[in-house]
DNA sequence: AGCCAGGCTGACG
DNA sequence: CGTCAGCATGGC
């Protein structure tokens, strides 16, 4: 049963989430109170992997921007996750104003710290600490244990909102942008870090996450130097309702030089 | 050495 | 509404 995503491209190097290990050649980490590999065929793991839905019409999608056209045909095997929401989120309070490398050495570091031990292949595996541990650690020895500077309070203030009711799963079924303001009353939540909760954890494909690499490329290509919520909302114009899943395959092909932002050549 | 990184917050126009 | 300094840390 081999599937046609590409799990190093999608659960290692794609940025949407950062504590996958490559262990003798499978692909696994602890997701949602279990072991998760690109192996596995239940149920939960097909809805992670976002196994039912179909890639070839985004291609379709893409209108005028024939740079994204360009993308999705150069990594055809790039999916974009289903991830439990509070992970998702998690995961991006820690990536504000941070590079890929340092995102998992945190991500990691607050995982083995705080979170459950799981086991696979005799290699131990760390889920993601749930928000009653989050909310009760000390910011002092949080920063202490992981190096994650001042988005520790960040970190403390949004697990405690979660523990006292925030609705946060909630949000699935919320109209996006109305889910997008209630992300961003979280600290350490803005606009772009509420963009990546909403495409990578609740399943909104038509958010459309603006940061520094999709920026540039937007500005390079389309010459629209304008603010990033203005690039944000014309993307999705253009795009349309799944314009996330095509934003995926700009942002790789734009961070790791697949294609050229600087000139439009 | 110094700029940069999947930005956010609060202050100030 | 928009702009902007300050922010922790480490990669390159």
């Amino acid at each position: 049963m081999e599937r046609q995503f590409d799990a190093v491209l999608t659960l290692m190097d794609s940025a949407q989430v950062f504590h996958f290990q490559n262990i003798n050649g499978v692909y696994a980490a602890a997701v949602g109170g279990r072991v998760l590999t690109d192996r596995d065929d239940d149920p939960f793991a097909r809805d992670y992997f976002d196994d039912e839905r179909d890639y070839s019409h985004l291609l379709d999608a893409c209108g005028e921007f024939e740079i994204a056209r360009r993308a999705l045909l150069m990594l055809p095997g790039l999916r974009v996750l289903n991830q439990p929401p509070w992970e998702a989120l998690i995961q991006f309070i820690l990536s504000a104003n941070n590079n890929v490398k340092r995102i998992r050495t945190l991500v990691n570091d607050l995982c083995r710290h705080y979170g459950e031990e799981f086991e696979y292949d005799g290699v131990k595996l760390y889920g993601f600490p749930s928000p009653d541990t989050l909310s009760k650690l000390d910011e002092e020895k949080l920063r202490q244990n992981v190096t994650c500077g001042y988005r520790a309070k960040y970190l403390i203030g949004t697990a405690k909102m979660i523990k006292d009711g925030f609705p946060l799963d909630f949000l699935r079924f919320r109209p996006h942008e109305e889910a997008r303001k209630m992300l961003m009353t979280l600290p350490g939540v803005g606009g772009k870090v509420a963009d990546c909760v909403l495409l990578f954890g609740l399943r909104h494909a038509s958010s459309f996450p603006v940061d520094v690499w999709v920026e540039r490329l937007m500005e390079n290509w389309f010459h629209i130097s304008s603010s990033r919520e203005k690039m944000r909302l014309e993307a999705i114009r253009i795009l349309g309702s799944e314009c996330g899943l095509i934003q995926q395959a700009l942002f790789h092909a734009a961070r790791t030089g697949l294609i050229d932002i600087e000139n439009k050549g």
